[in-house]
DNA sequence: AACGCGTGGCA
DNA sequence: TTGCCAAGCGT
């Protein structure tokens, strides 16, 4: 079975079906590094839909890399909060300064040289490059792996895999690298997809060995995840006379880091008790437990938490600050925090 | 080389 | 409701 035509049957494809997306420059237009840069940062575990919004945002707020170099972490962090995996925004903000600083406000134009930023490791430099520099480059992410497994029929074990698909990717890539890349996400995404694959639909169809053979839903093989741990705490949300909440900022490194939360208790198996919840409470006060709780679901545990509210005539001399309540929707408050704060005011999670 | 790291949409 | 999954990276 010829391969050599997989590019070309893929490309003409693409230039049928390709997606508008915000970060995408018209075909045959030159694409802005910044621009594909931050959209891919954004993109990493992250869905279209969700990146959009964000994408628009920050492109508004910080046009190139010189204005995201100059702008404050935290600013950063906050204008990033929900969109998840915060090391991703850190990262983004010391490279954007690297890149401004260090290298004359050019990024580099090799996936070699881009794969020395923060937050820029195989696949992102290789869609980086290929898109914004057409270098002859594969961006292997979990599209592009799927689309190639299924191509060869590679039932070789993720992870373990990757080198053979890569491999297989970086064979195939034409002049055309950044549109090669794009269309093997947009396969995946549209056609190609874990469950239920449209084969019928497929540019590539005839030259499938997982559809010839009936096993496309069987690869790429993965090994399944262990089921996730459950852990219980409490939180605390303080209000003052103005309806100011007391927040206090995370470690950072780690869960959530340098976000900013309603100050909590440590995370076990059980719930505590109300007694053991006050003394982990940030100051004496009449703690109230709220009805219910917070459920959020992390990529590798389950949290529940309890929300205990009190409401001080005074602020107490605690850790952290009193955020007005009109400002929270722009503080670095990430998702489940909202939820907290969200129970613990009896709001609607818009609210916050 | 595994594991830690968020969130929301979907079946 | 629950589990699965997404344009991965850093350590």
């Amino acid at each position: 079975m010829p391969a050599t035509r997989i590019p070309a049957k893929l490309l003409a494809w693409y230039d049928v079906h390709r997606r508008v997306l915000p970060w995408r420059v018209p075909a045959g237009r030159r694409a802005d590094p910044y621009r594909v840069w931050l959209s891919e940062i954004m993109l990493q575990q992250t869905t279209v839909q969700a990146v959009a919004a964000y994408y628009r945002k920050f492109l508004a707020r910080w046009p190139d890399v010189k204005a995201l170099a100059a702008a404050k972490e935290d600013d950063v962090l906050a204008a990033w909060a929900g969109l998840g995996y915060y090391a991703r925004a850190r990262n983004l903000h010391a490279a954007a300064r690297i890149v401004a600083r260090e290298l004359g406000g050019r990024f580099p134009a090799t996936a070699e040289g881009l794969r020395t930023l923060p937050g820029i490791g195989g696949y992102t430099a290789g869609a980086i490059s290929a898109i914004a520099y057409d270098e002859k480059q594969a961006a292997m992410d979990a599209n592009a792996e799927r689309v190639i497994a299924r191509l060869y029929a590679v039932t070789t074990p993720m992870p373990k895999a990757k080198p053979e698909l890569h491999a297989h990717a970086q064979a195939l890539v034409p002049l055309r690298a950044g549109d090669f890349a794009q269309a093997l996400m947009d396969l995946g995404s549209a056609i190609c997809t874990p469950k239920n694959p449209a084969c019928r639909n497929c540019p590539l169809k005839a030259d499938c060995l997982a559809a010839r053979r009936g096993i496309q839903e069987q690869v790429p093989v993965k090994v399944p995840r262990m089921a996730r741990p459950l852990k219980r705490g409490a939180a605390f949300v303080a209000r003052d006379r103005t309806g100011a909440v007391l927040l206090v900022k995370r470690p950072d490194k780690g869960l959530l880091a340098s976000m900013l939360q309603p100050p909590l208790g440590p995370w076990g198996e059980k719930f505590p008790s109300v007694r053991a919840a006050l003394a982990q409470a940030p100051f004496a006060a009449k703690w109230k437990k709220r009805i219910g709780l917070v459920r959020h679901g992390f990529t590798h545990f389950e949290l529940e938490m309890e929300v205990y509210v009190a409401d001080v005539a005074k602020r107490p001399q605690t850790k952290g600050k009193w955020i007005a309540m009109a400002k929270l929707g722009d503080a670095a408050l990430p998702t489940v925090m909202r939820k907290v704060i969200a129970q613990g005011l009896s709001l609607d999670k818009s609210g916050v």
